[in-house]
DNA sequence: TTGAAAGCGCTAACAT
DNA sequence: ATGTTAGCGCTTTCAA
């Protein structure tokens, strides 16, 4: 006779407790290690599960243990297809990390002034801690969860002081691309365009760039410096006056920018990187494609997204974990400052 | 006297019915609208429910009704960054669409050979049904979730013919924006370049661009058509082959290829639009911000993404729905072939 | 080392 | 129209 449970019904512990002659507890403790059961009944139990094809009915387990093994990841929703690169691979080995130790990872869309999914997870408790992939700049979605006391990470700066948070080292690798250009041309001939400075990234890019002058013991004229650059018609502007102070090395903050500036050189005939060099302080696939390639700094979103993960189920054990974690960077040097 | 619950804890059920001196069923039956309550205690029920802030513990729902009320969503992992703004808007709308219906997504990343995390989900239970974002070839997905009778709708073509599918009008899209170029290009100087023919895509692709010139009663010379091309080197040979044939009018499968394509010819001298011009089958931001803007066919992601996402709550809910489901797309005319 | 039984917070069948 | 009660499939005390 077949061990077989009913027919068509998935396995439960149940069934195997039957099968075994022994009892639903003891299955229990041998599949989660926690109470002590006989070496000898335990990889009996292991067997047969194996055998019948069974695996836990995690909403059962969820509720007697009142956790969901589920954690929420906040995709900041707007100004999104120049990021999504960098969110999605984020994203994907953040889930493939918590898969590896048995948890799901759901999506909270978050739109500037629209939290409702962060809400609805929250009062559903549907998540055992959130991470978010880019805290709003008023700290409400910190402020929701603390509340909550949803334990959450964020991944870049937080304007909460408690907050645990995983960064990359862009001041470290802005201070260090800048200094590698300060090495082949003059400092005066070295100019930055950057966005907007509400962002924290942006300020620390900015402070990377002055870094590197003070270290190499000259200061950058103001005129050298534009930020809070907004559309075209801004940067256009910024560039030409950077070439008619003598610039011949244009630094921009990020990828969008910098293509843009790519754009706007080409169209007035200078080339890169014969009349001027350009080198962005984030990389991005257009960067990659390019005409000619751009010199970047690459962040890997990959070891941001796992070591934000591995820190949050940490958490969720309770070891505690360090309240800051900063990923180091690459610098890739291409034809654009050769 | 106050009618607050026990310190701490978050209201439930229970507590509506003693503050409201009624049964747990009644209130249940209040906020569900399944059995027969009188208007008036349901008003009762749902002013208690605000006024205690209570909302329902969703992992109990779950587990009663044995609904996870989340949906899986199956990203591919490979060949990513080229396609991840269209993934990220895709899976940001079918989250919203699922959060207005009370559902939550949750991110399965799939590699080809790694399905691991479909397992997964699988066999704990944790989703009620599953969006395929792009089906791999060989149809594995889609037979381990039939195999478990786990309800799935797929974007993009499917190998399984009973498969519920959402896709975009590719060879419709294709044949129009040939259909356009056809009346200021001569057929002869027309021509097209592809990637790998064994994704579906590319062969729509190629169909529309053949339909188009069957259209208007010409016929398309072998010699203009490249298909299968798999690096910047035989791109180039094509270009270099198209260009001795007389073409003055490239047509690119999608962004990557077309980049490449527009840096390939400029490199050559050519400009574009005036020498040569040039349009895409598949738009991105790459071809936005591109000089000179490439004309090319946008397909909307987010309504694709909220189409499948409805189609897959209607099934879980019991309505039928079609089998197939085709969304337009948006003719980008832009410099590049003015 | 093992088992019996209570309980997690809902829903739904059945009774009133 | 409302209440009573029995589950749902696990974990976990408590007892043996």
């Amino acid at each position: 006779m077949n061990t077989n449970t009913k027919q068509g019904k998935a396995a439960q512990l149940e069934d195997i407790a039957k099968a075994l002659g022994v009892s639903k507890t003891t299955v229990s403790r041998a599949i989660s290690g926690k109470g002590r059961v006989s070496a000898a009944t335990r990889d009996r139990v292991l067997d047969c599960i194996k055998e019948m094809n069974y695996s836990p009915n995690m909403i059962a387990k969820s509720f007697s243990e009142n956790k969901t093994y589920n954690i929420g990841v906040v995709l900041p929703m707007d100004n999104i297809e120049a990021e999504a690169p960098f969110f999605q691979t984020c994203l994907m080995s953040i889930s493939k990390c918590c898969a590896l130790r048995s948890y799901d990872t759901v999506v909270i869309g978050a739109e500037k002034n629209d939290l409702s999914q962060l809400r609805r997870v929250l009062a559903s408790r549907k998540a055992d801690g959130v991470i978010i992939m880019r805290p709003l700049q008023d700290g409400s979605m910190e402020a929701l969860l603390s509340e909550q006391n949803m334990p959450y990470v964020t991944i870049g700066q937080s304007i909460d002081p408690d907050a645990v948070r995983v960064d990359s080292a862009h001041k470290d690798g802005c201070c260090e691309l800048t200094a590698y250009l300060l090495m082949n041309n003059k400092p005066a001939s070295v100019g930055l365009v950057l966005g907007d400075m509400g962002q924290t990234v942006n300020r620390s890019r900015y402070e990377g760039f002055v870094k590197a002058f003070e270290n190499s013991g000259t200061t950058v004229s103001p005129k050298n410096i534009f930020l809070g650059l907004k559309s075209s018609i801004q940067l256009r502007a910024a560039i030409d006056e950077l070439l008619r102070i003598g610039c011949t090395c244009l630094l921009c903050g990020d990828d969008m920018l910098c293509m843009d500036t790519v754009n706007i050189l080409t169209s007035i005939g200078k080339s890169i990187p014969q009349d001027i060099r350009v080198a962005s302080f984030y990389n991005s696939m257009y960067l990659d494609v390019c005409a000619p390639p751009v010199t970047a700094l690459k962040f890997k979103a990959s070891e941001l997204g796992s070591a934000t993960a591995s820190l949050l189920l940490d958490i969720l054990e309770g070891k505690d974990a360090p309240h800051e974690t900063i990923l180091g960077f690459e610098m890739l040097i291409r034809k654009s400052t050769m």
